[in-house]
RNA sequence: GUGGGUAUAGCUCAGUUGGUUAGAGCGUCAGGUUGUGGCCCUGAAGGUCACGGGUUCGAGUCCCGUUACUCACCCCA
């Protein structure tokens, strides 16, 4: 075959969807039961939008996107993330007029142009929680606390949460300057890329991972000692939340985002043994997009959850006895000859419309094959209709566990299966 | 964009110092006496050995190139 899926996307196929059914239900279940609605957008914007409130020095923007000029001659962008998308959902349809703080999440792709491995991917699926309106850090703690109960609600085991502040535009400044002071000072032992980044986002030093610019990593001045004092109070309370609901997070003044449009609060998430794309969740508070994109000034505060990486946590961490299954047939229905045929198709019919989950062998095949199809498809049971039970109008109504059968009447047959399925 | 690894059946992999029609397990399909699954037995289908060159009497095996996949850097979910 001359087509495979393009590079670093993939097929979930049935075996894997039930993971994906669980993360879902999870999922949606936190959503609501925080207050949250869903809100679905395009999967593709202007370009300009996430120009402006990603912002254009960005890894996203500057090499990652997916951008085309559609035949009306705009500019494209397939969404990188969902938060400037969202935000502009919010300043378009007048949602500022809801009571604040406006609570909505969504499910669905998003598309950037990076190098796969594992846990990485060109296409992958986010959950994405938002709450646009509203700047009290106790909205910062509820966002963080629906990603906590939605990781306790899979039996995540050993997740690191990891929480910085970065400032905002008042106090970050001020801070960039102390950081690129000192970096400059110390200029001559910087690898290649930290010497870009003293350039282009001092803020990145930080994140540096080359062992040779640790030591100076360790050394820098922090931003947590630069904060304005309305900066330092949001993370103070925070914390505060957090300690009270004894919610166990690592202060990480390391921690820096890769999207301009983050002030105060920046969190992600750390799981084991998903290879180094550990990420499993993402976020922060983002009080400059609204007016990046051209809107009022209007606090938001969100995160995106990774479900590739998620279900890779729930495969590697909650392990074989939690497994999902797949579903199984009530009912197969196994027939020889035509007559029997038709006959199976009118109560394959019936069977499902009385809610019962119900499948019939295909073709003119022998009832061995029929049998082995069955039991291959984990049927909890199976009908046979041949000759002798149209005549007597009934199907031998087989259990596939213990093998006992008997003959039921056609007119019987839903009711019989209904009631054997209560009782089991 | 930069490195490392890998490439044989749908899947997981064997394939001996280069030597005839390329193998196994699993899976799929069928058969093992009339119309009954799982276990067992038998059989079948399924492979341009990623692609293109080269060395050689002879290449799945050695060499070079290309492509793809993969892991890591980077960045992030």
């Amino acid at each position: 075959m001359s087509f495979q899926s393009p590079k670093g996307t993939k097929d979930v196929l049935p075996d894997e969807q039930p993971y994906w059914e669980r993360v879902e239900t999870a999922a949606r279940r936190i959503a609501r039961l925080y207050g949250y609605e869903r809100i679905d957008l395009p999967v593709f914007e202007d370009t300009g939008l996430y120009k402006r409130g990603v912002g254009a020095g960005t890894d996203i923007v500057e090499k990652e996107m997916y951008t085309f000029e559609d035949k009306g001659g705009s500019s494209i962008t397939l969404r990188p993330e969902f938060t400037a998308g969202v935000m502009r959902a919010y300043l378009e349809n007048g949602l500022a007029s809801w009571p604040k703080p406006v609570k909505v999440w969504s499910i669905g792709p998003v598309f950037r142009y990076e190098r796969p491995q594992a846990g990485r991917f060109r296409q992958h699926t986010q959950f994405n929680v938002e709450a646009i309106g509203e700047s009290d850090p106790a909205l910062d703690f509820e966002i963080m606390s629906v990603a906590f109960h939605l990781y306790e609600e899979l039996g995540f085991r050993n997740l690191s949460f990891q929480i910085n502040s970065i400032g905002c535009p008042k106090c970050r400044p001020a801070y960039l300057e102390k950081l690129s002071a000192y970096y400059r000072s110390r200029e001559d032992g910087l690898c290649p890329d930290c010497r870009q980044r003293l350039v282009r986002n001092p803020l990145r030093l930080l994140d540096c991972k080359n062992p040779g610019c640790q030591a100076g990593i360790a050394a820098a001045p922090a931003i947590s000692d630069s904060l304005c004092g309305e900066c330092e109070a949001h993370f103070r309370a925070l914390r505060a939340y957090l300690d009270d609901r004894k919610r166990p997070v690592t202060l990480n003044h390391r921690l820096v985002r890769g999207l301009d449009y983050y002030t105060k609060t920046v969190f992600e998430v750390w799981a084991e043994g998903i290879g180094s794309q550990n990420a499993v969740c993402g976020g922060g508070r983002y009080d400059g997009l609204a007016e990046a994109v051209g809107g009022p000034a209007t606090p938001g505060v969100g995160f995106a959850s990774g479900i590739e990486r998620i279900v890779l946590t729930l495969k590697q961490q909650a392990a074989a006895e939690t497994a999902p299954s797949r579903p199984k047939p009530a009912v197969y229905f196994a027939h020889l000859g035509a007559d029997a045929a038709r006959q199976a198709v009118t109560l394959l019919a019936e069977c499902r419309a009385a809610g019962i989950e119900a499948v019939m062998g295909f073709g003119e095949r022998s009832l061995k094959a029929q049998m082995r199809e069955a039991n291959n498809r984990g049927a909890a049971r199976v009908a046979v209709i041949g000759e002798s039970e149209i005549a007597g109008r009934v199907v031998q109504l087989k259990s596939m566990e213990d093998g006992g059968q008997s003959a039921v009447p056609w007119a019987e047959l839903t009711a019989t299966l209904k009631a054997k399925e209560a009782g089991a």
